[in-house]
DNA sequence: TGCATTTGACCGGG
DNA sequence: CCCGGTCAAATGCA
């Protein structure tokens, strides 16, 4: 990586102006279809904005030298954030912290990595944002937190026995701000049913309706459809990202990494995305009322996905190829463990395969 | 009937 | 002792 530049950057650099041409194609027929003008423009800026944030932070870290360390973990995530102001630099702190402490905290007792991300619920669409995050998560218990005025719930991976997938996330509404979620991830998922295997579970729509009846009819799954297609591919793009971006990242392990990682890294830009564009504002989504546990288990956020799943196969098929090859290729229960406890020396070689299929 | 969620109890760190 | 995190029995749902 001279110049701080590693070809993996410069080829998503490459990708991310590529898909950011495509978005533009797309707004503009868009804009004379004329359908849902308003909410595909909408969203349509949003992709563009979180486009341009990503290069934005692959230039920054680029221009740091070290795309890899220090910057690796604070940077992509919460970086995007200067860009957006509000959100960012807090997350960014916290994440650098949270990166920092990584080390720390595992020499201390057994903690698996962890890394917070921020998703807000995206009223227009009914959906926020980032999660899909591809994995299936079970509800295992609901605290209420001193100071905070909603509970955090507790989620691990539905395969933590039949496949040893150690991954939890928390999921906490913020205060300030009801429309936006914490999610702390913790460990990194090791079973074989990220994203494409985490197949759109038979009844997704249990959930949906929760969420529904939460939400009002926000049924736009027409516009959405393609708006889906979209989402669904910048989430990839910025995983791949992200994995670049973040070798050092204590869960970016080679090729499963990829399904695993998405969760966090789809989220940083899409949340960092969402906090930029000040569209996202108009109504809540959901009501300060509602209980969490529900809306959060159930929402758009994982299995569901607003059944964007279908769409999401179908443009990322591509991608859901190349990630379901990387996960089921290598599912290493018991390298995770060991990861976690020495995070940094694990990067070196996993991007490349997830990138080979881009370029 | 099997799986997911709920929720109070329990545990361990600070 | 307080608080965050997890467990596990009870309950709900399809």
């Amino acid at each position: 990586m001279e110049n701080g530049w590693s070809w993996e950057q410069k080829t998503l650099i490459n990708e991310l102006i590529h898909g950011m041409e495509l978005a533009k194609q797309l707004r503009v027929q868009f804009s004379t279809a004329s359908s849902s003008p308003e909410t595909a423009e909408i969203l349509l800026q949003r992709i563009l904005a979180s486009y341009e944030k990503t290069l934005l932070i692959l230039r920054w870290s680029g221009s740091m030298g070290q795309p890899h360390s220090a910057g690796v973990s604070g940077g992509p995530p919460g970086s995007p954030i200067s860009a957006n102001g509000s959100l960012a630099s807090d997350e960014f702190d916290k994440g650098l912290k949270e990166h920092q402490d990584l080390n720390d905290v595992s020499k201390k007792r057994k903690v698996l990595p962890r890394w917070t991300d921020q998703v807000r619920v995206n009223s227009e669409t009914g959906l926020e944002g980032p999660h899909d995050d591809g994995f299936s998560w079970r509800k295992y218990g609901q605290k209420d937190i001193l100071g905070a005025k909603h509970p955090r719930s507790y989620y691990r991976c539905t395969f933590r026995i039949s496949q040893n997938c150690w991954a939890t996330k928390q999921v906490q509404r913020s205060d300030e701000d009801p429309s936006v979620f914490e999610i702390t991830y913790r460990g990194r998922h090791t079973c074989s049913h990220a994203n494409n295997l985490v197949p759109v579970p038979p009844s997704p729509e249990k959930q949906e309706e929760k969420q529904n009846n939460h939400t009002h009819d926000n049924q736009q799954e027409q516009p959405l459809d393609i708006l889906a297609n979209i989402r669904s591919s910048l989430r990839i793009q910025t995983e791949d990202f992200d994995n670049t971006e973040m070798g050092a990242y204590p869960f970016s392990f080679p090729s499963t990494s990829i399904g695993c990682m998405n969760s966090a890294n789809s989220s940083f830009s899409l949340s960092a995305l969402e906090h930029n564009t000040p569209l996202g504002s108009s109504k809540p989504f959901l009501s300060p009322a509602t209980p969490e546990s529900n809306y959060l288990s159930g929402c758009p956020f994982q299995k569901t996905n607003f059944g964007g799943l279908h769409n999401v196969h179908r443009s990322e098929s591509d991608l859901t190829e190349m990630i379901s090859a990387n996960t089921s290729a290598t599912c290493s229960p018991t390298l995770d463990l060991d990861f976690s406890l020495d995070p940094v020396e694990i990067d070196p070689n996993f991007p490349f395969d997830s990138l080979a299929f881009f370029s």
